[in-house]
DNA sequence: AAAGATATGCAACAAGGTTTCATGATAAAT
DNA sequence: ATTTATCATGAAACCTTGTTGCATATCTTT
């Protein structure tokens, strides 16, 4: 928690109590990959009168610092990741569960390099059926 | 275009002229990834009659059907691909332009098998700068 | 050619996210 | 401690992307 403060420092920006409830939120989610909205709900148990707008906004800035991650796994709407060490996802065409894959579990080995360009983030995401949708017992 | 006919059957859907428009169009996008705006555009030109939604309605049969593949790569809208072949893509986090990874550029090893789950699909998506905005001319 | 089934276009709707603007809170400088 | 400049917030309006209901049109099979 001290960690964030000084990154919004850092970063020339305030520390408001709804800037840290919705970074406690995000955190509380182990293994779990909260949507903005989740977020709002969870944040609004402690903190009744936050907006939803609010809650955007810090997210966006929680990423923008670093703080959290935005995971890319559907088309349609963003999710949130506290975890900040490299893991990859798998996703459940069926039920959408979202479930972390470790980083040691996977090797990937470039053959080439990619000229030109700057790598920042390598995300592998695995789309298939989980252990529930699998043998036919749908969630 | 044989092909996509017996495909249509096959899933008991109909042969109508939007439908073999909108593969059309998606598939005159070489290199480029579309989304269904700029598909509706496209097929717009020679055939002005079409709406939005059976736009997207068609992308979707095509996708179900396995013609093309949605490509996920942001959290705020769809992507399309008529390239079948197993490949990866890259996404300039300033311009945003999409670029294809060919598959033999990279190898992902499964150190242990992922217990439980069946895999459908693998995606990679490198998030970074591309040669222009690398080199600090914008575009 | 007719019948049945499916697709289309239009317009209304919905979900997710963004923006504007007046007000309120923070941090730095007295 | 108070003041002040700046930044953040809440509320509501708005935008973008995609979906749905329904009447009409088009396919396909007979």
């Amino acid at each position: 928690m001290h960690e964030v403060i000084q990154k919004l420092k850092a970063a020339g920006l305030k520390i408001t109590p709804q800037r840290l409830a919705v970074l406690e939120a995000v955190k509380s989610f182990h293994g779990y990959h909260p949507t903005a909205e989740d977020v709002y709900k969870k944040v609004k148990e402690k903190y009744p009168a936050i907006s939803l707008s609010t809650v955007y906004r810090v997210l966006d800035k929680l990423v923008e610092i670093g703080e959290i991650k935005e995971i890319v796994v559907s088309s349609s709407e963003r999710r949130y990741d506290a975890r900040k060490d490299a893991h990859y996802h798998f996703v459940c065409k069926n039920c959408k569960k979202i479930y972390d894959i470790p980083k040691e579990m996977v090797e990937i080995v470039w053959k080439k390099p990619l000229e030109g360009k700057k790598i920042l983030n390598q995300n592998f995401v695995v789309v298939g059926l989980c252990e529930n949708c699998y043998t036919g017992n749908e969630e």
